[in-house]
Parts: structure tokens; C-alpha cells; sequence
DNA sequence: AAAAAAATACCTCTTAGGAGGTAATTTTTT
DNA sequence: AAAAAATTACCTCCTAAGAGGTATTTTTTT
């Protein structure tokens, strides 16, 4: 539980209110320093340079920068310090791409603050700690209420998922080495089970129930 | 900038971490009780109830629940509870529905301490108090960094909101009262702009850059 | 082993969306 | 007042998507 190196922590979040909040929340840590903070991406890697913290509490929603983008950049140029993606997003796909993007940890933000100190000293030690609320869902991907009521398949819900991501039925079958007639016959099935008509609309319904 | 009353505030947000740490950050102020912090949208009106706060911080985005909804149960349940929306949501849109549901006051999350104190004294006086970053783009309508950077102009986005939300083009027109001619032409300017060839990969480019 | 569900793939036909071009009117900026 | 930008609207042509139908193969469940 109680990490040996002490941590010296960046804080890394536009809302300045989560990032204080933060702050004061860890303030009465001892063995956690919040060595600064920051609220623009394009600040990270000056203030690491700056500050040398060996944690970084990073969010991946920052003004006209990416956190994942980010993490790359810092995985490179900083390669001791270690990253912990602290987002809203419980979103299995994110996750994957943080994990790709060598980030040490991801917590979200509805956890606790046991849940935080547990990351911190678990990331110091030298291991990732991934957020289990997520982890669950990576592996039995999606099975959620709403695609089960509908009756949606794996291969409807792939392809939803190709469909959101932008790529056209043609795309879609190259992809999966499918017939291109084939990704039109699941699509009209999704229409059928969604009750929507148009491209657009099973877009706006994924979203809405993420699917 | 003092309150004559005292505030007792209860903390309506999801995010557990945000939560405990506005409690942290508030927790210093001596006219200032945090009575009870609440995490779900269906324990707001009984936790109000039970422990009788003048004010609550209301997050928007509650698991199952909308804040503004609430809202309105709240203004008409308990009326003489003051209710600030603390979100990040710095659209006009949702600021215009939260003053129509009767909200004292919208602060962003990425407000500082002292302006959420600020707030706070304004509401329990009896006035309301609305950020103003969001103030402004009421007037000159959301003047994004992106949009202007890739020189949408307002009819281009407006449009580019009804395709996101899932109508065709001769919806649109029917909507706005134009000719669907022009909503084709609007349409082929803006995936120009943009470099998107459909329709999915125009709502995935305007979901991802927040226009 | 039999039945049910899912995945694959083809057919035809109609329509909405996208590509390319042009141009008048209105609004805003200089 | 002149220039620039935005909005409106039409044309043609082509293609992707959607609607309706059918059918075989594979996988899962009973």
C-alpha cells in the first residue's frame, strides 16, 4: 500500500476546480507532493521538464490537445515518468488505446480517493494499474443492457462500431474480409432492430445508448 | 463577497473524485458547510429532504438522470433551494435550458475557487450568478478555436448540428425553412472544409472536435 | 441429432448523398 | 461606396445506402 519512493506529482486537467480539488484532496498525504499543475497541453512538457515529477495525473479531454497524444510524446521524451490517465471515460476502446500508448495507469474520475492512492503507489512500484470498472468490460466487450434488448448481434455490433468510426460498407467489408453485399445485409438488419433509417441516425442512436 | 447566511451546500456529482475533492477545497471556508455530497441522480430529492441544504452544486451528466430535468423537479419540490449547475458543458444551448428550469446560477468546471465563492455569496443573496465565459458566447455564438480555424461559418455548423442529430437533408430544409438544394450545396461546402467524403465520417470529425 | 440463430451472399429497385459547375442575393467588412 | 464573405438555389451525373426478397452455410442451443 505505501509506496517507497514518495511521489511527486504533476497534476494535468483544464477544469481548474477538478484539478484543485485534487490538489487539496491529496494535500494531506504525506508521502504525495503535488510538485505542480497544469491546465493546458501545451504547458506538459515544459513543466515536466521544469518540475521533474515522477507521476503524471493526466486527462485526455485538454484544449486542442489529445492526453493520449500527449502520453506518446511524454513516453518518449520522459521515460521515467510515469503516467496515470484520469478521465470520465469508461470506454474500453480508450483504455485500449491508452495501454498502446504506454501509459502506466487508468483510473477514471468517479473512483475514490482509496482507489487514487491505491494507483499511485501501484504505478511507483513499478506496475499498471488499470481501472477494473473498465477491465471487466474489455473482456466481455460490450454486453450491455440496451444491444442484448435489441437482440444485436457480435457481428451487427462490429459493425456499428466500423460505421461510427466513419468507414462506408465497402471499407467495412475490406476490413473484415467480408462481401461487400454481405456488410449491406447486416446493416439493413441493424436498421430493422434499431428501428432507424438512415446512416446518420444509427450513428446519433450508438452514441446515445453506447452501443 | 460575504454571504450573511450561512451556506449549506449539498454535492451532486458522479465523479466521486471531484466530489470529495470540492469538499476538500471548500472545507476550509468558515461560512461554508458541506451538509451531504450525493452521487446518483435518484438519492438527490430524498438527500434534500433529509438534510435540508439553501444550496446545491449540480453536475449535468448523472448516471440515468439529467441535471436539468432535475432541476425542474427541484424548483418546484423545494423552491427556496438555490441550485447552481457546475458542468463542463460551456454551450449556450444547455445555459439557456438550465436559466428556463430555473437554476440560480452556471459555473464551469473550469472555474477557480474564487469564483465559485463568488457564486455562491451571489446565489444566497438572492441573485443569480452565470459564467460568464459562456455569457459571452451567447452573444457571438460558440466561435470555436477549430471552427474558425477551418472557416466554418454559422449556417455550415448549424447544419452540421441537425446532421449529428440524425436528420436528412430534406429534414433540414423542412427544419430551416430553405431549399433542399441548398442544404446539398451547404452540405458539399462543409465536407470540403472538413476533407470528409460522407456522412459518417462528417458526425465522427464534428463528435471529435466538439464543433 | 434436430432445431434455432447467426452469418454469409446474391438479386432488383429506389432514393439520398456526394462531385462538379454556376450564379444571384444578402450580409458583413473594409 | 466598394470589396469580400456568406447564403441561397439551380443543373447534371454517379454512387452508396436503403428496402424487399431469397438462400446457403456455419454456429449455437436444446
Amino acid at each position: 500500500m505505501s509506496q517507497t519512493l514518495k511521489a511527486k506529482i504533476l497534476l494535468i486537467d483544464d477544469h481548474q476546480l477538478f484539478n484543485d480539488g485534487l490538489k487539496s484532496l491529496l494535500s494531506t498525504e504525506s508521502n504525495i507532493a503535488i510538485v505542480g499543475q497544469v491546465f493546458e497541453g501545451k504547458n506538459v512538457l515544459p513543466e515536466i521538464q521544469k518540475l521533474s515529477p515522477n507521476l503524471l495525473f493526466l486527462d485526455i479531454n485538454l484544449p486542442n490537445e489529445n492526453g493520449i497524444e500527449l502520453s506518446k510524446k511524454i513516453a518518449k521524451d520522459f521515460p521515467a515518468v510515469k503516467i496515470i490517465i484520469l478521465t470520465m471515460y469508461a470506454d474500453h476502446q480508450i483504455l485500449k488505446e491508452a495501454k498502446k500508448a504506454g501509459v502506466h495507469g487508468y483510473i477514471l474520475k468517479n473512483s475514490t480517493k482509496k482507489e487514487l492512492l491505491e494507483g499511485i503507489s501501484v504505478v511507483l512500484a513499478g506496475n499498471t494499474y488499470f481501472d477494473e470498472k473498465i477491465s471487466k468490460d474489455v473482456e466481455n466487450i460490450s454486453k450491455d443492457g440496451l444491444s442484448k434488448k435489441l437482440g444485436l448481434t457480435e457481428r451487427e455490433k462490429e459493425i456499428i462500431r466500423y460505421v461510427r468510426e466513419g468507414l462506408d460498407s465497402y471499407q467495412i467489408a475490406e476490413k473484415i474480409n467480408l462481401s461487400y453485399l454481405t456488410i449491406k445485409t447486416h446493416r439493413r438488419n441493424i436498421h430493422f432492430k434499431l428501428g432507424t433509417n438512415t446512416t446518420s441516425e444509427l450513428i446519433r442512436f450508438a452514441n446515445e445508448n453506447e452501443i
